[in-house]
DNA sequence: CATAAAGACGACAACGTTGTCATCTCATCC
DNA sequence: GGATGAGATGACAACGTTGTCGTCTTTATG
């Protein structure tokens, strides 16, 4: 069916390597042998198999393996964009699966991409325990974490966002407009982000003398309707918190329809960033953060190591931004 | 670096063939003697070379390439995980690139994509002639167009949206609530889509005998900016519109910031469904589709073709829902 | 004009796997 | 006990390409 280069080798009348040497640009074939072999290219539609190539050469294949949890959510198609964006600067494919979540799923899909002899691996862990990978990254497969850390046993790199960072300047800029009954909504304590911007929330009252109050922190909420739920129950509290900082976006949109239903001011900071916070009946003031750089970075890291670059397991933080936009802003009632 | 299956028959004291037996769990093996290649394979950590797999197989890659604008816009990364579920099921990898609506980078995507030997091509197209993909189709890669349709000369699948009929079932749902002075925002006439969001538009009013007046059509407006700035001119017309159609969910939120600010009750109802549609102000009433299901009937098809069926191409209309929220209820003013 | 050097091209092996076929070892049966 | 056959295993080629090296032709040089 797909013509070889040993077919186009008969059309033309010359050997399969010279054929090869066309193909690939090399020089020492004289032009009016080369222009025979182009045409008899054309005329079959040869395409080189880049299988062959890949197996032949014996190195690389060009091409990267992503895993994450699922494309379809904005922050994992973006951290894909930047992946995509560096791989194409390197002349690089990228081959991507969606985990869900499902640490069985990851590890298939780490296992089929090594099979498919990715160059590099490029994963958001789900799986707690990833010393399935020791073999394959010893055996000289590059690996970059991204959003969360795999265990210590895995020597590779990671680049993560400055999480406790975020939250804290998120809970020190309600500390400043005069909030000292602050409410936390984190996701599940399992989630290595959700625990991290926990940590940022207790170290912004600590550091400014306010107490943590258990009360007011509600580890747990998953989904809008879980946030609406528990900010709801916040608010009917005897002595309810004036301001609210929610772990991510999902938490945000259901705490904010709680506090529109009981239409107090209760001032909400968020975790993440979405289209449309300044759009809504109160524009949101959030902490972002920049998920497609984080693909570009990951991926930087990798090609570096794919290159043979030899440097310690790096940890890379990347920066988050306060966006004021008004929720965040009101004082105390 | 890497072990190969004579390293492993080497270690295990049996010849290639064995190793190849036991790692394709094929019959005909003692199981002491598999025993001792399962042995040896994890001691080395060997992964099979599923390149070398495909070369010798001659023939499936078990993967499928999908080219579409940018996973980074929630349609195509949604159309991308849609397609992921379908190639999962068929154990297949997905491997995809972003033509950035660029004809020469779709080109070269696609090329590269039938060099790596993908078993099918699914394609968002930019380019106006594909006339280049002919010999690849005809050299047996399948390949399935989404979201718009290759010219004539193509004879292959695709999978659309029912713009035109979406669009008209938003201006009849407009004219039902008693507009007649309905302005349309659509996108530019090159898209395809966007000529069919207009297409239905002018049916919807000619059905109704109302006659199109184009001082009421905007046809450009391609962002948030272009389109706020379309909507206050229209509205600052001494017969401004008493309602609006926006051709895409861009448009609608240019078109409603444009309306906020002048404080009007212009009805509104948009074509593509947004998150936080339901969150805004004015929650928004929109012609929803679905474009994970577009990328999952479009994987669908092309696995089938895959699998060597031979029907005539395939046309798919995917049917649209319209999504009452409020912003396209209210009667003209 | 003889010869060296450079240039053009081809033969062959190898990458890691699997399909085909051959060989070898036993247990079974008359 | 020798023929029979099933089961286990191995040798070898092939998939399509490229690296190595050898051969042949052409051109430059004395």
């Amino acid at each position: 069916m797909r013509p070889t280069m040993r077919d186009v080798a008969r059309h033309a009348g010359v050997s399969l390597k010279t054929v090869s040497r066309v193909v690939n640009g090399e020089v020492g074939v004289r032009p009016d042998t080369a222009e025979r072999v182009n045409d008899a290219i054309a005329v079959l539609g040869f395409r080189r198999n880049d299988i062959a190539r890949a197996l032949r050469g014996g190195k690389r294949t060009r091409s990267l393996g992503l895993v994450i949890k699922d494309v379809a959510n904005p922050f994992y198609s973006q951290i894909a964009r930047g992946v995509e964006e560096v791989a194409r600067l390197h002349d690089l494919f990228v081959i991507s699966g969606c985990s869900d979540e499902d640490p069985a799923r990851e590890r298939h899909l780490i296992r089929s991409l090594c099979e498919r002899r990715v160059d590099g691996l490029l994963v958001v862990p789900s799986a707690a325990d990833h010393s399935y990978l020791i073999p394959e990254l010893n055996m000289g497969t590059a690996a970059v974490f991204m959003d969360r850390p795999p265990e210590e046993a895995i020597r590779a790199d990671v680049v993560l966002i400055d999480n406790a960072g975020g939250a804290r300047s998120a809970v020190e800029h309600l500390i400043a407009h005069g909030h000292r009954r602050i409410a936390c909504l984190a996701d599940l304590p399992g989630i290595f982000t959700a625990r991290e911007r926990r940590r940022g929330y207790d170290e912004a009252l600590r550091a400014h003398g306010i107490p943590v109050d258990e009360s007011l922190v509600r580890l747990g909420p998953h989904d809008v309707a879980g946030a609406e739920a528990a900010t709801a129950e916040l608010l009917s509290l005897g002595d309810p918190p004036t301001a609210v900082f929610t772990g991510n976006n999902r938490l945000t949109i259901g705490a904010l329809r709680a506090i529109q239903a009981t239409g107090t001011t209760t001032a909400l900071v968020g975790f993440d960033d979405f289209e449309l916070a300044d759009m809504l009946a109160t524009p949101i003031t959030v902490v972002a953060h920049y998920p497609a750089e984080m693909g570009r970075r990951a991926a930087e890291l990798l090609c570096r190591r794919m290159d043979g670059e030899d440097l310690p397991p790096q940890r890379v933080l990347l920066p988050t931004r306060l966006i004021i936009r008004g929720s965040g802003e009101s004082p105390p009632f």
